[in-house]
DNA sequence: CGTGTTCTGTGAAAAGTTTCACAAAATGGC
DNA sequence: GCCATTTTGTGAAACTTTTCACAGAACACG
C-alpha cells in the first residue's frame, strides 16, 4: 500500500504502539525531548534497539539533544495510519465483549467500534461502554452499511469458525479472535489470535527460572 | 531448570500450547495418530514448522505412518511441565477478570487460580466460576499461605504498578499483566503483557493489504 | 576556542527463526 | 519381493531481529 509502511519490521510495529502511549504520557508532563534510554527504560527495552525502532518510522533525534517528542508523536502516527478510521464491531457480549468495549471506548484512536452483536435477547439493545448491541441477525446489515472492515470475535470456542465465516463473507478482512482455535481462512483476511491461555502458560513455564 | 527445556525456542513453546489443544481434540475424535500437513493445517502453519517443533520437544514420527498421537501429549504436556501445578491468583474482578476466570476454571491444566482479589465491596466474597473474590487486604496472607507463585493483573491502568510490586513483594515470581503500562518490575520476575490496544491496531495496519 | 562528555546513527556481527530440499524409511499394490 | 508413493528428519540456506561497538555531532564548561 504505502511504501514506507512495508519496511518496517512486524516486531518494531508492534512496539509502535507502545511507544505512542508512552510518548502520549510523557508529552503530558509537559516534556518535549526525551533521549533513548529514557524512552528504553519506560518501553522496557534496551537504548540500541530504540533508536533502530525510530530509525524506521523516520524519526530523527539530534545528537546529544536527543528526540523531539511531538515529532516522534507525528511520526509514529503517520507510520501507524491514524489519518484513517477504520470501522469495527465486536460479537459476543459476555464479560469479555463487554470489557474490551470499555478499553477501546476510549484508548484506541484509529479504530471506532460501530456496534456490537450477540443472540442473548437480554443483552440485545443494552448499550454497553458507548457501543449498542445488536441482535446477530443485523449483522451482515450493519457491517455492509457502515462499511465495517475490522471485527473481534468474543464468542465460545466452538461458534468461532462459524462466525469468522460469516464475517468474512459479509466483508470484514481484519479479525481479531479471542477464542481458543485456530480459524481457517481465506489469505486475504489478517487474523490475529489473542490466546490468553498461551501466556499464562508461557509464564508457568518461564517464571522462577531466572 | 530443566536441560531439554532451555533448548525449546521461545516461539516453539507458544505454538506447543497450541499444539497440545489440538491434539487434545484430535484424540477425542479417536484418531491415534496424525500426519504433519494435517497438524499443520489445524495449526495454521507449514508441515516442515511443525516437524521442527516436533523435533523440539522429542516427538519423533514414522516414516509413512506419521506421529502417535498419545506419545505426542505425553511429550508436549512433560516439556510444558504438566507435572507440576502453578497455584496463581487474579486481581481487579471487573469484567475482563472475570472473562478471565471463567476462560481458566476449565481450560487452564497446570494453572490453578486460587483466589481473586478487589477493592469493591460489593465484589468481596462472591464466588465466581469457582473461584472466591477476597478483600485486597488479605492478598500477602493468601500468597504466602498458599504458596502462590503466578498472578493476573486485571485492574485499572494506574493501580497495574502500585500492585505489581504488592504482589512481588509478596513473593509473586510471575506475571501476567492485562493493564497498557510498562511495568518496571525486579529481574527475576517474569512478566507478559497482554496488549489488546496492540493487537487490534496490528490488525488495522496489516488488513486489506494482502 | 578547545577539550571532555554525552548523545545519535549505523555498519557489521550475532542470535534467533523459518523455509527449502532431499535422503532415507516405511507402506501398499502388484 | 520390487517398485511407486508418501512421509519423516535434518543439514543448510534464507530471512528476520537484536545487539555490539564506535565514528561523528553537539553541547558545556572553562
Amino acid at each position: 500500500m504505502n511504501k514506507t509502511r512495508k519496511e518496517i519490521p512486524v516486531n518494531t510495529l508492534e512496539r509502535m504502539v507502545k511507544y505512542r502511549r508512552i510518548l502520549d504520557n510523557y508529552a503530558a508532563d509537559g516534556k518535549t525531548i526525551i533521549y533513548s534510554h529514557e524512552m528504553a527504560k519506560l518501553a522496557g527495552n534496551t537504548p540500541s534497539q530504540m533508536r533502530r525502532d525510530l530509525m524506521s518510522c523516520g524519526c530523527a533525534g539530534s545528537t546529544r539533544a536527543g528526540y523531539n517528542v511531538q515529532e516522534m508523536q507525528t511520526n509514529i502516527k503517520s507510520v501507524l495510519g491514524y489519518s484513517e478510521t477504520k470501522q469495527t464491531i465486536l460479537v459476543g457480549v459476555g464479560n469479555l465483549g463487554k470489557a474490551i468495549l470499555s478499553y477501546f471506548s476510549f484508548r484506541v484512536p484509529r479504530v471506532q467500534v460501530v456496534a456490537a452483536f450477540d443472540v442473548m435477547p437480554h443483552r440485545i439493545d443494552r448499550v454497553i461502554s458507548g457501543t449498542r448491541c445488536h441482535d446477530i441477525k443485523e449483522m451482515e446489515t450493519i457491517i455492509k452499511e457502515q462499511s465495517v472492515t475490522l471485527g473481534i470475535i468474543t464468542v465460545p470456542r466452538e461458534e468461532a469458525q462459524a462466525l469468522a465465516d460469516r464475517l468474512v463473507a459479509a466483508g470484514i478482512v481484519g479479525i481479531l479472535n479471542f477464542a481458543p482455535v485456530t480459524l481457517d481462512l481465506p489469505d486475504h483476511v489478517y487474523v490475529e489470535n489473542m490466546d490468553i491461555t498461551m501466556k499464562i502458560e508461557k509464564i508457568a513455564f518461564y517464571s522462577g527460572e531466572k
